[in-house]
DNA sequence: GATATGCATGTTTGCGTAAACAAGAGGAGC
DNA sequence: GCTCCTCTTGTTTACGCAAACATGCATATC
């Protein structure tokens, strides 16, 4: 800085003043600093602008297992806005969902350098005011409100409720159910919608089948379920798990939908695609990636701000779309 | 850290040696250290760390498109190495594959604050020796290594012939091919060493279909490629498109692999439970992703370090997983 | 024409840390 | 018993920038 200052004839300060958009400088003194940073090749060192300011520019996301696509594309929502907002994404993944982890993860986070942090499912169940980081903003994506911290998330009963309505209407006599994890909030979620709704319309509750959202778990699950022929509906609660499902009807002789109703959950791209196409419950997660984000850079830029975006819908609904996995029941 | 070491009786410089690995000090004086920076909560200013050293602790992810399967892959092997390393990660991501974007993409990296720099896929066409930066270590992800970086990625084409060669010798006169999209250097491998490998057999060479790697793209390209009955054999660059292709086969009343065989690229986690499950060539990305970690953190902590990591493998062989998608031909 | 006002620019200072150098204490070797 | 060396600790300084304050000049106002 102290070169081009030199080369351009004015002071440090004046330099700064150019690089940190328009103070008041004059366009002829601008000019002259523009050219000299050009031809010196220069740029700021980010370090000591932060060590000066006490800012970074850059917001942290913390997630597990960023290969669930459901992570992934909340994840690439936020960094696309914020680099459209002029700031960087560090991003840490946590192996195990417990409090301690993420606690650790989001330390790492600000003992590095961020202004803000978003926490992708938070997932730590039984801590009803989970308190994560009051050093930094931090903001939740997930489907439970239930911490102390701003939470955006989708709107899981309302897809679920979706999901089997759907096929209640479609006069299956109940729905049975292969489940996310135990340790994940839209998995309990989806889960506890299911159930309610089933017990509200009046039908049987069978045991829902646990899985780990992988297709192989859906396989296996289905394989258990379907051991029982008086089963007709399943909704299971993503589409990897569906694929599993779809595939064990198959080994097993089970028309889809013919003898067999499948809903999963996701809309996944392939989703169309499968034999026979899926109905399924889209969610739009990059959107659930703005909020949180938008949520977050005005706290971070209006610290007194929002104390909790008060009037903002905070949580998406997702939609059913039907396809060719659905079908009345034949008997 | 002055509060610390008044605290504790000592200079800030020796508590600066404590928080930095063992240096020289009495383990009575690291206790009292310890003990203080405990009791105030210490935790050591990044920015300042990075000006006083120029280092950041911190690598750069540049890539396209987070949510291709492939690329979150990587991104995933990388961020978890990284942890491991004592480095967080920041990533970038870019819209348009191009020469200028990519190059953007790298400085606004570099003018943030890391200490080197992964470029997944660098997808630069007719570039012969891209240079992409000169002020930091930079390593490329990708099956192409004709940059002036040092490359890691698939062996594109051992890929491409295992899948070939297992459908010619299972007695089809030929292969067909669904291609993806122009600019990405793993299809065009894919496609350049299936076409070469038809050639050799002296086998007819059809026109490749072009996709864009998503289902829907396979599905069109299939529907088009099987619009001639004598078609018996396709290839897909990718198991998104093999399914595409699978469920186009399924409404033309093509039944695999009875009259058709299909092979994917990537064995991706739902490939075994298509209808029928997919083979396809199966891809270890974490290896490709840990292969650049390594050699970035080289290059970043011994900066004389090894130009070009001559001597280690540089591009991973995939392996060809048979499942029930491919038969011999009928006819 | 003198004073007030506003704006462009310069000067000083501090952000929190680690590197380089300096100093002191203790022990080994002769 | 003296010198020399080693090891621990302290002191000084620089990293590159922006905030706060200071200056000086030009214009407006009466």
């Amino acid at each position: 800085m102290a070169d081009v200052a030199e080369l351009a004839g004015v002071s440090g300060q004046t330099v700064s003043r150019v690089v940190n958009g328009n103070d008041r400088v004059t366009a002829a003194t601008r000019l002259k600093v523009e050219t000299a940073m050009k031809q010196l090749g220069y740029r700021a060192n980010i370090a000591a602008r932060a060590l000066a300011t006490g800012r970074f520019g850059t917001i942290g996301v913390v997630t597990f297992n960023l290969s669930a696509v459901l992570n992934v594309r909340i994840v690439e929502a936020v960094v696309t806005g914020a680099q459209a907002r002029g700031y960087s994404v560090s991003i840490a993944v946590v192996d195990a969902p417990t409090e301690k982890d993420v606690r650790a993860a989001v330390r790492g986070l600000t003992d590095r350098a961020v202004d803000g942090v978003i926490v992708i499912e938070a997932r730590v169940l039984d801590t009803p005011h989970l308190q994560l980081s009051d050093e930094v903003p931090l903001v939740i994506a997930d489907s439970k409100a239930a911490h102390r911290h701003p939470t955006f998330g989708m709107d899981e009963a309302a897809g679920a409720r979706a999901a089997v309505d759907h096929l209640l209407e479609l006069g299956h006599a109940t729905v049975h159910h292969v489940a996310g994890p135990a340790g994940s909030n839209p998995a309990q979620r989806r889960r506890a919608a299911w159930q309610r709704l089933l017990k509200r319309a009046g039908r049987a509750i069978p045991p829902p089948v646990v899985g780990d959202w992988s297709p192989r778990s859906g396989y296996d699950a289905a394989l258990r379920l379907l051991a029982d022929d008086s089963v007709t509906a399943v909704f299971a609660a993503n589409d990897q798990m569906a694929v599993g499902v779809l595939r064990a009807a198959a080994e097993l002789g089970r028309r889809v939908p013919d003898d067999l109703s499948v809903v999963g959950f996701d809309d996944l791209d392939f989703a169309p695609f499968l034999t026979p196409p899926l109905t399924t419950v889209r969610q739009d997660l990059a959107a659930v990636g703005r909020r949180c984000l938008e949520h977050l850079i005005a706290q971070i830029e209006t610290p007194a701000g929002p104390a909790t975006a008060a009037g903002t819908s905070r949580f998406v609904r997702p939609e059913l779309v039907v396809r060719a996995s659905t079908a009345p029941p034949r008997r």
